[in-house]
DNA sequence: TGTACATCAGTGAACGCGCGTTCACTGATGTAC
DNA sequence: TGTACATCAGTGAACGCGCGTTCACTGATGTAC
């Protein structure tokens, strides 16, 4: 039981805060057992009863461990893409973070892409949590591949690398025993690989490819 | 309190299979909440204690429901490939098969991909399970690249789908808001695009491609 | 053929534990008059 | 300047529940002799 001192008056809401970095902390482990309204409280040295001060129960708790997750989710990747001359190298480079990311916070990363987080329909469309880490992607995709921001090829070709890199991290997560290769190995070899079949004239070149049908999206 | 009346003599190893019946029937939902012996026993009808003469704890009865599912995976991929009169169309029937799996048995594809699901100590490297699933499609794989099973770029190209399909199923699965077009259209696609990027010259009609890494595995 | 015993396939009560949730309460700090 | 009151930031005891796990037990069926 550590002394923790009372927050001053007006400063209620930094338990909050406190709150959501204890959940944090105690998710970071993916193997991490289902996280419990009594166990953040214990960790951050408060009574049970203070957590619903400030959450009415532990999954919006976690909507808000993830919220911050996606923050620094997209700090990391604009950071990272600031250093691309180029809009390709801007694409890799933002998806190497992005896997970094996925790696370093492991849980965290289970937390924020490996469950619905909410009730369907309480998301907005197109505002589910997350979406401007993918709009991100298909901005910089678009600018890659010279085609404009709304153009449906460019949003195909970011929801096939999306799915590479979330393949790539979960995978590692549930896999640890895998012989993978190195991220900043794999990851600019394979968003190279589906950049170029999307600039490359459809269909071309395809190993004996049959039904392969067009893409109407 | 269903009527459920005790096996014949000789055949106690029936309750087993219906422990894993009934604990397969609460994972399939991907949202069910954690396995719990006492839920397996009121599903099945028995004791609580009964599950104890068949699993030492949960951990061993998910795994045999994880077993089971590889066990039908393989078999559903077996079925599908048997359709295909060329080696590259086996690839693609066994990606189908494998999306369309997960996507039906959402819960169990959960289990069996998106946990460690052992203790990694207790994994023979190669024979982690699953493994004959991705060992299949090393094989389609490298018959239809016209390489080697053994070949390196086989397993490097078999690992890029495998990634592909994992992600595709399982962002399906944790975000079912988002516009996903249909599977049927979408798997033989990227597909070709993997197979077409490891069949092309390497490192060709990349756009503005920099620091590609050569291809070590 | 009878009978004692072993085995099989489970059962049922009981335990201590951690959990979510409720409710009334506390004690320091600010504010109105 | 004093004092009554309101607000803020929490606390602490208590509840009922489902859980994993233990232990001795049951009752039907087969087997040895």
């Amino acid at each position: 039981m550590p002394a923790r001192q009372r927050n001053p008056r007006g400063q209620g809401e930094r338990l909050r805060n406190d709150i959501i970095g204890a959940a944090s902390r105690l998710l970071a482990d993916p193997a991490s057992p289902p996280l419990t309204l009594r166990a953040v409280a214990r960790e951050v040295g408060v009574a049970a009863t203070s957590v619903y001060l400030h959450f009415d129960d532990v999954d919006s708790l976690i909507l808000a461990v993830a919220e911050r997750g996606f923050g620094e989710l997209v700090k990391l990747q604009d950071e990272a893409r600031d250093a691309g001359a180029t809009a390709c190298e801007r694409v890799r480079a933002g998806c190497i973070a992005y896997c970094q990311f996925g790696i370093t916070y492991q849980g965290h990363y289970q937390v924020m892409f490996a469950r619905p987080l909410l009730s369907p329909e309480s998301v907005p469309p197109g505002q589910f949590p997350g979406y401007a880490v993918f709009q991100q992607l298909i901005d910089a995709v678009s600018e890659c591949v010279g085609r404009e921001s709304g153009d449906p090829e460019s949003f195909r070709t970011a929801m096939l690398i999306w799915q590479q890199l979330h393949g790539m991290v979960s995978l590692r997560i549930s896999r640890p025993a895998f012989p993978w290769p190195s991220l900043d190995e794999t990851v600019p070899d394979v968003v190279n690989r589906i950049l170029a079949s999307a600039t490359a004239s459809p269909s071309a070149s395809l190993p004996h490819a049959v039904n392969v049908p067009s893409h109407p999206l």
